[in-house]
DNA sequence: CAGTATCCCATAGGATACTG
DNA sequence: CAGTATCCTATGGGATACTG
């Protein structure tokens, strides 16, 4: 983190909210609501235990999600999705239809760079 | 790559748009139109030259710029942003706005976290 | 000018096993 | 159940020097 952001307005924001887990984890808290470690680690299946904890405790660290312990036994956590994680709908809304409209196009950018960089293998 | 998508309709296109220098890079071009290798070298001053080429080149295979070669001595290069490139505009606005809006919150959030957890040292 | 070529490092992420 | 603890690897990125 040197200085990206003083040539770009939004790259602080990119470093919080968009790594390889982040949007996954906060889209499956908000399509299924408050739930527990188990549930997220099902709904994410090639993700691991340690990875999970991880990008939970720094997601719950800047704000996007809160964790709820109960002192029970067998003790129950639940994580939910906060207002300022909600608060990113509107981007990520942008983002799909982005998706949508233009996937295809980069798709076929790449099999024409490909093509004619005639793969040398 | 293996499955972070198959849970998050947006994954894919994180992958294509969002890193530590094609927003930048991106932004550069949208900025300051069609410019030379050098130019971006000056408006990204920490990257190294290696780097900008990996993201230019890999940018360039996704169709989000185009680059023109002119066969002069000394040689010219021209980077411009494509129409696909430019198409992200709204999804770039959306996540400047949300910037804005919230980026204090995740300061307070994270000072908030640090402060109930003591930092031991 | 517009890159390559090397070498190096930090970190996100992954595999596997274990625990209060 | 909800994580830790270890160990390991791949890759993005960085520093520095050189070239057609």
């Amino acid at each position: 983190m040197t200085d990206p952001e003083q040539a770009c307005p939004i790259a602080p924001a990119v470093d919080i909210v968009f790594s390889r887990w982040t949007t996954p984890i906060l889209w499956a808290l908000h399509e299924h609501g408050r739930q527990r470690f188990v549930e997220l680690q099902r709904r994410l299946p090639s993700i691991t235990p340690k990875v999970l904890t991880e990008r939970l405790r720094r997601m719950e660290r800047d704000g996007l999600l809160t964790r709820t312990w109960y002192a029970e036994v067998p003790p129950r956590v639940e994580y939910e999705i906060s207002d300022l994680g909600r608060s990113l709908s509107p981007v990520f809304a942008q983002l799909a239809t982005w998706a949508g409209d233009h996937l295809d196009e980069v798709a076929k950018a790449r099999d024409a760079y490909d093509a004619t960089k005639m793969q040398n293998v």
